[in-house]
DNA sequence: CCCGCATTCGGACTTTGGTCGGATGGCTTT
DNA sequence: AAAGCCATCCGACCAAAGTCCGAATGCGGG
């Protein structure tokens, strides 16, 4: 079940609300204010915020300014409410972040909508990154896994082509070595990452090769 | 350097943003209708879509909608251009998915902001999935391996240890089996997947399992 | 100059990985 | 029921990987 936090001042709108987006089946998490509804948003990570522009104390460009610094909230899709007709309120909270905007007096319509898409805009986004192609190691470079594994350069040139599963021989070409060399080297990667074998050692390789970023 | 893309069918309008925006150090590109301007947003995947709404042919909407459609192009930071006060299309805009919009007359700071927030929107998500531990493979389980590889499930099992490491020995202990019955299944693996040697089969099997979606 | 280190290679050896052929039992097809 | 397919299993054999010696070269810093 997807998790909504509305952060509003004003009691009856934050029922109202609370209690529309509960009969269309979303849990609900309330705060009366911008600090305790950042608090929320940084413990709970919910799946939506729903967000109060005018609000005493910390209001609701605070509240995104302070969710988009944080990279563990800086992806929640957030949502202001403002008043009607306030061009450069709006503008302001779009330039610092948000994902949308509803106008009060809030259409029961419109916020589903806007929730609706949101929360398909995020799914869209998390398949393509974790579905599509997240697995791939940058092999073009040996130079993470010299300064990564403390390796010497050498070493790290044998692991990088024996992560892609090229055998010793193979590798002894590629290099221009000998294929005493090569195993006498990856003896030695086997000895500082403390595996055996050179299929661990591969995982370990990968581990470093497939999270480094920029790679696009 | 960053790459926008507008589509506009006011000539004027368009020039005038295509300046202004090269000024600032954007490539631009443009297309004068819906359709070309499709056509181009696929092709060319820019950072960033300026797109008017209305227009003859294919207008904004139908163009928005397409493209989150497709997921290559569905993550695509999406502003549209709209006339002043136009709420209902402002709405229907923002809920086919767009990430921002401009009321015209354009501002010239109105509009840089936008872009900006918006490729920092796009880049802060793209890091924090291919940044952060992305590279985590799924060893619960064979049946991934078993269905998209087409392997028999003790064939599976087999190279779903081996790619986690495991010496034959230890995968015939884990299995209770005899060595040999781990080599001959990794035989057939091998023939499968059409590699050589047990390396390049974990490269394939976390292919798969690093992959699937859900993991979180 | 000498020491440490990276790199290179050789021989001889043990262990592991991989292939080939053969066997069993369950399953469907004819 | 017989024939065939397939998954599972195993033994013997050969090739590759990995280890334990030793040793040569070249490069930089105390």
């Amino acid at each position: 079940m997807k998790r909504i936090l509305i952060i509003e001042d004003q009691a009856p709108m934050r029922r109202n609300l609370a209690q529309l987006l509960e009969l269309e089946g979303y849990a609900v998490l309330s705060a009366d204010n911008g600090l305790t509804g950042l608090d929320l948003a940084r413990k709970e990570r919910p799946d939506v915020i729903l967000c109060d522009v005018m609000m005493p104390g910390l209001d609701g460009h605070g509240v995104i300014r302070a969710l988009r610094e944080d990279t563990a909230t800086t992806q929640i899709p957030f949502i202001f409410l403002t008043a009607r007709g306030d061009r450069t309120d709006v503008r302001t909270g779009m330039n610092f972040g948000a994902d949308d905007y509803l106008t009060k007096p809030v259409v029961r319509d419109d916020l589903l909508a806007a929730i609706e898409t949101r929360l398909a805009r995020a799914a869209a986004v998390q398949a393509a990154s974790s579905h599509g192609g997240n697995f791939k190691p940058d092999f073009s470079s040996a130079v993470p896994l010299e300064s990564v594994l403390g390796l010497t350069p050498r070493e790290a040139e044998v692991l990088l082509w024996t992560a892609q599963g090229k055998s010793n021989a193979d590798i002894a070409t590629i290099l221009g070595m000998s294929e005493k060399t090569v195993k006498q080297h990856l003896g030695s990667v086997f000895q500082k990452l403390g595996v055996e074998g050179r299929t661990a050692a591969t995982l370990r390789a990968l581990e470093i090769l497939a999270n480094l970023p920029g790679t696009h």
